[in-house]
DNA sequence: TTTATATACTAGTAATATAATAGAATTACT
DNA sequence: AGTAATTCTATTATATTACTAGTATATAAA
């Protein structure tokens, strides 16, 4: 029950752009050097990110993504959902048909609430909350390494 | 990001102890033609259980399972945890050293929060409101099929 | 003390999923 | 045209999962 490089990865990429403070587009050459990641693996990551809508893209020369929306309105559920395939813990959550057992099994009830105590977790946080935690972070390094 | 058939199996093979009114031991058989689960794989999935004190065994002829102590006083995290290797969502949470990042990420605390609200969820649910519940189902079950 | 029957232990394996990598195609700015 | 970026389509290596098989050990009863 680990979850995916995908989601890990995504959530970073989708951190860096929005603490690009720029309005013009990131190559994702640049997060992929920044946070050490393959730039290829990234570009497929990325895909599900532009289906939804997080992320607007320019391709050709001087292209690169932006964010498709403030990160204030981006709940990170929005993020780790599609990258994951889905929130679900156990297939029969989402789908009834899977198991002759679904409609009396108990266990059953247990998945649905872990995959729910997940989602309304990812749900309160969104990108913007990720990204003044990150600035925060990164103010309060460069103030210590300054110091003495 | 899926839950394992070890900790489904293992959840419905201690629901099925627990809903044992029997003090007799309950033979790994039996659990195994009533959830339909390979006998061998059950025997596998105990071995963890039974480490944690959570079943106690009997060997030899009329051996068998039993709960290593009430249901009352077993919580589901307790019962997934030891079958999952932990509840641990991203290695780094539990390992900090996995990692240069680990002290200034702020994704590893989305993790940390994730894997929160998980464990604490399977920390407010013992077996027997699980056993509770699946009597109740099976009454109901059995009432509806008298009906009419 | 033998036999039957259960758990316990140790390996091995097939199938699946994950985590990438590779290269060609497409788009668009200069 | 040329360059630099994303996008699309395959392929592959690795790891994990979900088992299976066989042997050893323990114990109750005949």
């Amino acid at each position: 029950m680990k979850l995916s490089t995908r989601s890990r990865y995504g959530l970073r990429l989708m951190l860096t752009l929005g603490a690009s403070e720029k309005k013009e587009p990131v190559f994702l050459r640049e997060i992929a050097r920044a946070e050490e990641i393959s730039e290829k693996y990234l570009s497929q990551i990325i895909i599900p990110l532009k289906a939804k809508g997080l992320v607007t893209t320019f391709r050709g020369a001087h292209g690169g993504y932006l964010l498709g929306r403030p990160a204030s309105e981006i709940r990170l559920r929005e993020i780790i959902e599609p990258l994951e395939g889905d929130l679900c813990l156990v297939e029969c959550v989402a789908n009834s048909t899977l198991c002759d057992r679904s409609t009396e099994c108990v266990t059953r009830e247990i998945w649905k609430g872990m995959d729910a105590v997940l989602a309304e977790y990812l749900d309160s946080v969104t990108l913007e909350d990720l990204v003044q935690k990150y600035n925060l972070k990164r103010r309060n390094k460069g103030a210590v390494e300054y110091s003495i």
